[in-house]
DNA sequence: AGATAACCATACACAGTTGTATGGTAGCAA
DNA sequence: TTGCTACCATACAACTGTGTATGGTTATCT
């Protein structure tokens, strides 16, 4: 279960099963991108040979596939879930906020190297559009669900959409205290509203917190 | 200046010069990512030898620096010439829209491309991050210069920035003019205020002439 | 214990990339 | 015409990557 335990001469290697190759693969995707993602590399980072690998996976492709589906499945679900129960529009959209930053629920440096992986696959960028596309209804539907019109719904989900991918898009290099310090004119900016002081206050004082207070990790 | 020019037997193929190798790289760069710019790519793709190359530049490395310099020169000037210039709000968002989508102006695939490249070489992040920190601070002297409150104005001009850099970063599949039908939308997203009605119909005729009514492409 | 299947390491063939060495060719100056 | 310089092509060495073949090791079941 865990790659870094500590291994004595009793204790002998442990046998790796593919769950141990995607994640070495995961870590490498997120540090050099797909290019970098190679059986020789992974190999030696999981001090393994790469006839392990061939055991495990068909050819590269296979594990790229894979790679695909586990993103989809770690960063797909908890995203829009959260949207979906806000019982509020001041506690959707912090929580929007909440889980794209915590590593709980959201994996963003994978987010990223998968988009960055879709410029240069028509089949990644098929699969990450769908999701974008999905992502963005669910927003727009949190608006409507809140007294505003359709179209402007539509497009201030998307202009949170796009700016919170734009923004770790950028690699920022910004502290979470400095973030933080604008969170009220952000709010105003993309919602036309002032934010609720109550709601705000607990977002600042616990912000991983604050994601969970929605349900439900459960299905 | 022409690499698409028509060579008959009479006139000889013409001698390569750095601009050369340069765009070639620049097309891989934005075709297949910075792992894509091989040498040995380019001379097949402007049919030359790999010796070449080598006469005019003397590493891979050194390529690679140049094409950081042209992205700056590129994408960096006119970007903000146009908003410091721009005689009312509405003028200049509507035309850092219109400057981001015109390739006279700006390359948006290379601005993508180096921005990928920024995620997996730590010299080419920091020259992104300083500009992207120089446009931001642009539009925010664009907001305050028309009455945003500096706080309200550097969220503001955040909020913008990110969300142009997240539209493009999505790779998104949508015509211009359904971009078009959600302009008064965005702009009162952005901005707060409902976009001038002949300020907005002058730029949804032509978007392209829009940004070139604004002074000066000479310095 | 013995057999069977799961798992892993080594070796090899093949292809692609960088960089250098070296000789050749085109154009221009004297 | 000669000769110099700029420019280009070919050949080679060294390395790195994928995928396969093959044999060895470990676990598990009877």
């Amino acid at each position: 279960m865990n790659t870094l335990e500590i291994r004595t001469e009793t204790t002998p290697k442990p046998r790796l099963g593919r769950a141990d190759w995607l994640r070495a693969a995961m870590f490498c995707l997120m540090e050099g991108g797909i290019d970098a993602v190679q059986i020789t590399r992974l190999a030696t980072s999981i001090s393994a040979s790469r006839g392990s690998f061939y055991w495990h996976f068909k050819s590269r492709q296979e594990l790229l596939d894979s790679l695909l589906d586990e993103w989809f499945a770690v960063n797909s679900k908890r995203i829009t879930q959260v949207l979906d129960h806000a019982d509020s529009l001041d506690r959707g959209v912090l929580s929007f906020f909440a889980v794209w930053t915590n590593p709980d629920n959201f994996n963003s440096p994978l987010e990223q190297a998968v988009r960055d992986w879709a410029r240069l696959d028509r089949r990644v960028l098929k699969v990450v559009r769908r999701e974008d596309a999905n992502r963005i209804a669910v927003i727009a539907a949190l608006f409507e669900r809140f007294g505003y019109l359709p179209q402007e719904a539509i497009v201030r989900a998307r202009v949170l959409y796009f700016a919170q991918v734009g923004y770790f898009a950028m690699n920022p290099e910004e502290v979470i205290e400095e973030r933080m310090s604008m969170l009220d004119d952000y709010f105003f900016a993309f919602t036309g509203k002032v934010l609720d002081a109550e709601v705000g206050s607990l977002f600042r004082h616990d912000w991983i917190a604050f994601s969970k207070t929605i349900p439900s990790k459960g299905n």
